[in-house]
DNA sequence: ATGGTCATGTAAATTGTTACATGATTAG
DNA sequence: CTAATCATGTAACAATTTACATGACCAT
């Protein structure tokens, strides 16, 4: 399970389930989203099998946090992960399955609105991850960062190249509607 | 449940799970994957919602199919579903967050050799990708089909503009770790 | 005192995977 | 006769989401 390996790895300073919520939230959800109702459980059975190391702080707010730090067991694990070579999963886009589906509709105005306000949505999100990218870098993207920085730095654009991949092809499918229309002209009123 | 709309979508022509199994197989797989035993009780389940109607035919082989046929009512969640525009999932890319944690080797070399790895199965995977586009297009991309065909046809053409994004991505990844080595030459030997 | 953030969890429901079970027909 | 394809399903498990429950502390 990859939640449990990430985890892992992100342990390697102390962190509670709230502390790993939050960056959750903040940088990884774009590839790997996971609720606290899922964290806090999954921490509990990566303790119980000697990969993390658990232990009671007392916090300023609120009751006292438990935080977690990675065993040299849980680092091996996340060694053979990484060394294993990369990991696939199934991906599901409902978005595309509706793009399939579209002809449903019949008619190719309806497949035009439906693609431009995916487009505005995908801009939407683009824009997120280009604020975080200029938050994060700077100005001089790659330099400057520690090795931990660099390689999350990549990540992001791996996001922002698929962003604008799935943007273009917005795009691209625009045109060939109007291509499509054009050559196939609207019946009703001659 | 998008599984269940996308069944809905489908069946405007009659077919049994096995039937559809296969759909999702060759053409559907790489946005949403589905297995038999998932495809089997949903059909069941859609059928006592009357929004697909069944009917048992002779099979040539094998015991009788079982094939299914949209009801109005099915039709229109289908449609409701397209007009009420793009629909979202989470995304989970497990080779994103081994990226995201590839600092823990200690070795840019160890992150070439995994991205470099990764660009070779997504290179596979647009290979496969490309060789449906070439049967299914022939020499026109998008002129000469019905409706349906080109809206599976723009479809196809996202899943291969993703995988180029994610191909050019390794790329500049591979590209900027040797900028940072050459950087931060190697110590050990002087 | 009201609401937000800190901080922990449990329970139920949904969704999806893997493994198992069955049996007919056809091609080699 | 053996394996592949056709065709149906069930059962057990795993992963994830949603909703619920609790309580302290701080700022307005």
């Amino acid at each position: 399970m990859s939640l449990e390996l990430i985890l892992l790895g992100l342990c390697r300073e102390p962190l509670s389930g709230y502390d790993l919520k939050q960056l959750f939230d903040v940088a990884i959800r774009h590839f790997w989203p996971a609720e606290l109702s899922q964290v806090y459980p999954t921490l509990r059975r990566l303790e119980a099998r000697g990969l993390l190391a658990a232990r009671r702080e007392a916090s300023a707010k609120g009751p006292p946090r438990r935080v977690y730090l990675t065993t040299p067991a849980g680092r091996a694990a996340v060694r053979r992960w990484l060394t294993d070579g990369p990991a696939f999963a199934d991906e599901r886009y409902p978005f595309a399955a509706q793009v399939f589906l579209l002809d449903a509709l019949g008619s190719l105005d309806a497949s035009a609105v439906f693609i431009r306000q995916l487009r505005r949505t995908l801009q939407a999100r683009l824009r997120g991850l280009l604020a975080v990218e200029a938050g994060a870098a700077g100005s001089s993207p790659f330099q400057a960062h520690t090795d931990r920085e660099f390689h999350q730095f990549l990540c992001l654009r791996m996001g922002l190249r698929v962003l604008e991949a799935r943007i273009a092809w917005c795009d691209e499918a625009l045109r060939e509607i109007r291509r499509r229309k054009a050559r196939r002209p609207k019946r009703g009123r001659p």
